[in-house]
Parts: C-alpha cells; structure tokens; sequence
DNA sequence: AACGCTACCAAGCAAGCGCTTGGTATTCAA
DNA sequence: TTGAATACCAAGCGCTTGCTTGGTAGCGTT
C-alpha cells in the first residue's frame, strides 16, 4: 500500500474516505464494515435510508446480507439498537470527516462553506450512508436511545455552530440557523440527484451558502 | 351571527378559521370537520403528525373519535386511502389561507413574509392540523396518491414562486429557494414550540426572512 | 308502514411482524 | 484433542396488523 502511505504523507488531514473508515476502525470508534456486524449495518443504513425505518423488516434486512432473519438477534437486541447502532456509526464518521474539512478550510466563510459542503455529501454521496435517518427517524428511537446518540452528535454541532459564528451568518442565535440549515440540508434528500447534470453538490453547496452568509 | 357578517364586511378576504373552514365547506372542497368522516380525518392528522404514519395503527384512529377499528373502513377503504384524505384535506386549507394572506400583503418583501409566516402557522398553530404530514410521510403514499395530491398542491406551490420571484430573493433559482425553504420550515416542527415565551413565530418568521431575502 | 340510507358493532381471518429456542458447522487457542 | 467462541440455520411462537363479513339501530322520505 505504498499509495496511500503516501497520500497520508502529503495531505495527513485529507483521508480519503477509505483510509479515514480505517483509522476510524482501528481507533475502535467504528464497526469494522467487512465484519458481519458491519455488513448488517451498512445494509440498514442503507434500508432505512430508502424505504424508512418501519417499513423495513428484520426479513428485508436479514434477506439484504444473505443470512436468515433470526440470525440478525445474534448480533443485535432489537430492531431498535439497529437503528440506534447505525446513527452511533453514521455520526461518529460524519463527524470526523467534518471536522477534517473543517480544520482545512482558510477563512472562516471558507469553513462554513466546508461544513454546507461535508454535510452534502454525507447525504448524498456515498460517503456516509444513512445520514439522513438521523433526521427523518429520530422519533422511532426510544428516549435512551436518543440520549445516546445525542451525546455523540454534540461534538458534530459544535463544529457547526463555531463555523457559524465565525461566518456571522445573519437571522438571530447561531443554533437558530443550524436549525434551518439542518431542516434545509436534510431535505435536499428527497430532491437533489446529484446524478442530475444540472447541479453539482458544490454548485448547491455555493447557493445555499450564498443564501445564508452576510 | 352578527359580528362575524360585520367582520366579513369590513375585511372580507381576512377570514377568521373559522369561517374560511365553513367557506370551503359549502364549496365542496372540504369535509365537514363536524361529520364521522370529518371527525376521523382530524383525529387522523393529529396522530399522523404526532406519532407518524406507520406507527399509527387503525385501532388507535378508531378509539381516538370514540368507534372500532373495522367501523373506519365504513368511510375510507384503506389506511392509505386516508392518509391521501387528509393531505388533500391539508393542502385545501393551507391553499386558501396562504392565498388570503398573499393577497394582504402590500409590497413583494411582505408578501414574502406572509407566505412564511402562514406556513408557519399551518405548522404550529392549530391553523392547519396535521400540515407537516405533507412533507414527513410523502414516502407513505401510493405513487397514484402522490400525484392526485401534488395536482392540488401546484396552486399553492405556484403562490410561494411568485412570491421569491417577486422578492427577489437570493441563492439561485426560485424552485431551489423555495425547496430548501420547504427543509427549513417543516423542520421547525421537530424543534420549535410557540409557547416558549422566547421566540413567537412573528419573531420566527423575521429571522427566516432576513436569512432568505438580500 | 315500508323503504333505503347512513353509521356503526361484533367477531374474527389471514398475513406479517419482531423475536426465541435449540441445535450445528467452523475456527482457533490451549 | 478438546473446549470455548463465533456465526448461523431451522422452525415456529405469540402477537399485532389491516381489513372483511354479516348484521343491526336509527333516521328521513315517500
């Protein structure tokens, strides 16, 4: 691997998303996704993100990674700490690849135009599947679940809101706007392709960035 | 009824609730709230809106307005069926009330701020129950559904294009503006509460204006 | 008085759901 | 060579789900 050794060396804080899922791994922060268990998560994600949480068995699922459906109760609890289990794993990677794109950034419009950016492509590229069931299934997690995850994803809005302090984003309290951006951002979900010619994700990140920036 | 004939006299296109319902009614574009089918379509857009769609089951609509479960099935011939219903039921309401309160409006930037402000009291108001069903359980319907409701939906979509482009509003095309307005707005659901004495939703809507006009 | 219409009940069916149980094949360390 | 651990199968349990069926009570019309 003597690439990506080299990669690292030229541009430490700019993994590719590959070589940052593996040090992520190693670090034991993230399931390992050649794992079973990890296997099983990926295909969640990826189930829940389409077709929605309830609307997904345990058979989808089980079917999804060649295995029966009550093998899935051999490394999960319940259907629920699937749920849980995939947005701890979706914020955990999410944040460090923001938190990379953050510190990268020159200028402190620059790092808020990164955040815009990394959170596009957390939804739509796949970079990180399943992003938007944090927000789309938050209510199907029990309350000690949500704490749990809530706890996690604390450090991710922090980037957020130091980014848009730094930025003096207009319309009230910094966690005002990440709130609509965070509703905004979201939704570009059942919208933007970014298969579509037309818009690229920089070219959405630069017009949503226009909108909310001085 | 005196008051309310003085009232539609001296601001006949600022109806109260009310009276906007008992208009629609008698027009035929709206069920009676008051009849069995009226009833099971507010107790199901509460639920919808609270507990989500899936999670609903019919045995809890039925005990919510007082019936059993296969009685439902006397007036809707499916779940879904009645799901479809409300949102129909959801965007008439909003339609007619969003177009009063364009028409109120004096210059574009008001006019603007009208369609913000009754967006976000279909929201959070009782203005408009169940109104964030619209976008939260979209992926629940029937395609046949979802085109009969986006046929009812273009006028009012067509009210919040006017009403960027009149506005001149920033960020690229008026259809993108308003998508991620859409994010923003319903979103609010999942956050904002009008009886925290901190933020109203005219203190929300001016925020929201200032972001999303130059 | 007879009819038809609306609104509902009582009972339950068939299917699908999350999840359990007891057992087996494979792997790998002691 | 044995024993423990991992990953899974085969079968199915108990429950919930949306929905069906056949019947009834009340009401307004003719």
């Amino acid at each position: 691997m003597r690439e990506s050794a080299q990669a690292l060396a030229e541009a430490p804080s700019q993994l590719s998303s590959q070589q940052l899922i593996g040090a992520l791994v190693e670090q034991g922060l993230l399931t390992d996704p050649a794992s079973p268990r990890g296997r099983l998560l990926f295909a969640a994600a990826r189930l829940f993100e389409q077709r929605g949480f309830a609307r997904t068995t345990v058979r989808d699922l089980a079917a999804e990674v060649g295995i029966l459906s009550g093998s899935i109760f051999h490394h999960f609890a319940s259907k629920e700490q699937i749920l849980c289990a995939v947005m701890k794993e979706v914020i955990t990677l999410a944040s460090a690849r923001m938190r990379s794109a953050a510190e990268n950034a020159g200028c402190p419009q620059e790092k808020l135009r990164a955040c815009i950016q990394s959170e596009l492509e957390a939804i739509h590229e796949q970079a990180v599947p399943g992003f938007s069931i944090l927000v789309t299934e938050w209510r199907s997690l029990t309350e000690e679940s949500q704490e749990e995850v809530l706890r996690l994803r604390e450090e991710y809005e922090q980037i957020w809101l130091d980014a848009i302090v730094a930025a003096k984003c207009p319309g009230g309290a910094p966690a005002l706007v990440r709130r609509l951006l965070v509703g905004a951002l979201s939704h570009t979900y059942s919208w933007f392709k970014p298969r579509n010619r037309g818009l690229s994700i920089p070219d959405l990140t630069d017009h949503i960035f226009q909108i909310f920036t001085p």
